[in-house]
DNA sequence: AATGAATGAGTTTTCATTCAT
DNA sequence: TATGAATGAAAACTCATTCAT
């Protein structure tokens, strides 16, 4: 029946993962559908076969790249044991992850823009998500250091707080790089934790 | 000596502050000169007696609301000599100063954003020079204090390097804070500094 | 010969049937050939295998409607005898037919528009033998009862001018009930009928 | 203070009259702002400064033309003093005033298609108050008929029910006239009229 | 110097129509 | 024959900018 058998959901993933290249180029509000459509390789009215709106494309769009991001830190994460350096390889490489594709970092602001001003909207959903899964990962890695004596016990009841600082540090720090151009991100990160880590390192007898 | 030119300044001055007030309201993207026209009670024609173009104006508030912030934060620390009370004090105020308005908020997000991108852009340099001034604020604090013998010798050092992390975490947290919604902002900064000082206080013997 | 041919020509029928469903819930212009297909069950590109042009399917759903009341009201004359009431029911039938389902008049004004609009296209041909058939109908009513001595003779002679007339007032009728919503349509139609039949009632000695 | 001194009332009316000739020729629906404004000779964007919508537009551009046409018979009605003449006299020169403009036409079925359609709106009351007008008019004159002694008391009584019937003919004489091209509008008018006042004149002893 | 009327390029979105399957 | 994915022309509308006054 169908004349022309095309995965919807293949297609609009594509679609999204073209989207997305073209908002950390310039910025999602200022894209223009005709572009993505160029850039795509589609016709503008294609777009709107996959998404209802501009808005509904820019949500999916921002949700594949951190969906993305997710997937590719955890899936590195699993090769380490040694909480420490769970913890430390897990910031250098998001922080990484954004500076290495630096026109990714607009994505990244678009997304805590949206978070910010769109806080009635239930769309972004997904990406409210992505804070807490990683807010979670690190307090996880915290709590199961403590319970291996690696960490204190005191820094498990306080994983929490750990790890939201660990993430905002984080992201304050490649922000600030992006910006200023003269951090040296990795010194700032592993400066920050091995303080962290003298803080919080149980007492080997 | 022509008194024209004290009031261009000056009115420049006032129109960036009233459209500074309409982006932190909605946006600086979706802010049109007309609304501004209006909020400043002028016409629209004249916005351009004062500034080149829309970006320009959008450049200049932010540099408005930059300087008032590190005003502000600067004029309030005059009053606190320890450096440990400086530090928390300064970090505090200015999460606090973002927090309390959120729709500033955008404001920040749009100056890191312009700063990304633009890298080419002469004109932010003002903007650039802020985050300058305040890591050069807090670098001098913590200088102070290891002159003082309040911070440890090697604190005097890294000092650089620890300004860095406390405006990224203050940032990166207020960020997260307005995104989630469930941080508390305070408590937070102060595990950082609490944990920090631990680390950086000198012994007293 | 072949019985696809049947086929065919009732596909047509039942996809122009299904369309001015539509046509009478939205009007015709803002209709979709999208939303007919979805109505009708078929894809978009079948509804072009029965119908070269949106404009086809249109002019054929009116014809359809057109068609529609005709044999409805002939079925419905056919058990009245009294030429009187043959056109009082004539009247009010086909005036109630279309205050009845409300979205309907949109229909017949569109039909309105189109005769005026495309005096020189050749698909409404249809569409123009509707009014010259209700004519004729309202004209006959009017021959035989004048022959019947029921009319005055003269009214026999009028009897074109009048049918004009008729029809004229009842579908200005129609047309203002439902502009006004505060006319009593059965009362106008009566009204009108009432002097009619005084004035050319044939006098009964 | 104003730099260009622009009667906004004025160019409004000026555009919408342009607008209407516009609708006129091809229908409210289907005429682009863009046509309108290449007919007015401004840009698009000047449309909106006078207009907020295209809807906003088109009731305009009807109540412009409602204006005129009451305007223009209701002048005329003046010279006229005898209460048959006047009745006939107002249903010729409305249907006329269509016919001899015929892409007018067009124009009264938007009006009739929007009131029919948009019911709950609030903009078209100029519109609707346009046929309570007409309405009016005529049942004066029939009233004041019967005071004169010219129509009988029961035409006075039944005034409103006869107008409604007036306008109604006149109404649908000329949608069918446009419609079916081979009526003549004066002999149907004066037919019913000659019928009518048969009908309601008093008896002069 | 100040203004706001005018503008048109550019935006998002719709939809009749085509055509490969 | 039937389909629906693809399309691009066209629509309504916005807004930064210009310029005559």
């Amino acid at each position: 029946m169908s004349p022309k058998i095309v995965n919807k959901a293949e297609k609009r993933r594509e679609i999204g993962q073209r989207a997305l290249a073209c908002f950390a180029r310039e910025g999602a509000v200022v894209t223009s559908m005709s572009q993505i459509a160029r850039a795509v390789g589609v016709g503008k009215g294609t777009l709107y076969e996959y998404f209802r709106s501009k808005e509904e494309l820019i949500t999916y769009a921002m949700e594949l790249y951190v969906e993305a991001i997710e997937e590719q830190v955890s899936r590195m994460l699993d090769g380490i044991a040694d909480p420490k350096e769970r913890l430390r390889f897990y910031a250098i490489s998001v922080a990484e992850h954004i500076i290495d594709d630096p026109k990714t970092a607009g994505v990244m602001l678009a997304i805590f823009q949206l978070l910010i001003s769109d806080q009635s909207n239930n769309q972004p959903a997904a990406l409210k998500g992505m804070f807490r899964q990683a807010r979670q990962t690190i307090t996880s890695i915290l709590r199961e250091g403590a319970e291996n004596n690696i960490f204190t016990e005191k820094a498990g009841r306080e994983a929490e707080t750990i790890a939201i600082n660990c993430i905002a540090i984080v992201d304050g720090l490649w922000m600030h790089a992006m910006a200023s151009g003269d951090i040296d991100l990795k010194h700032q990160i592993n400066h920050y934790l091995d303080g962290l880590y003298r803080l919080i390192e149980a007492e080997t007898v």
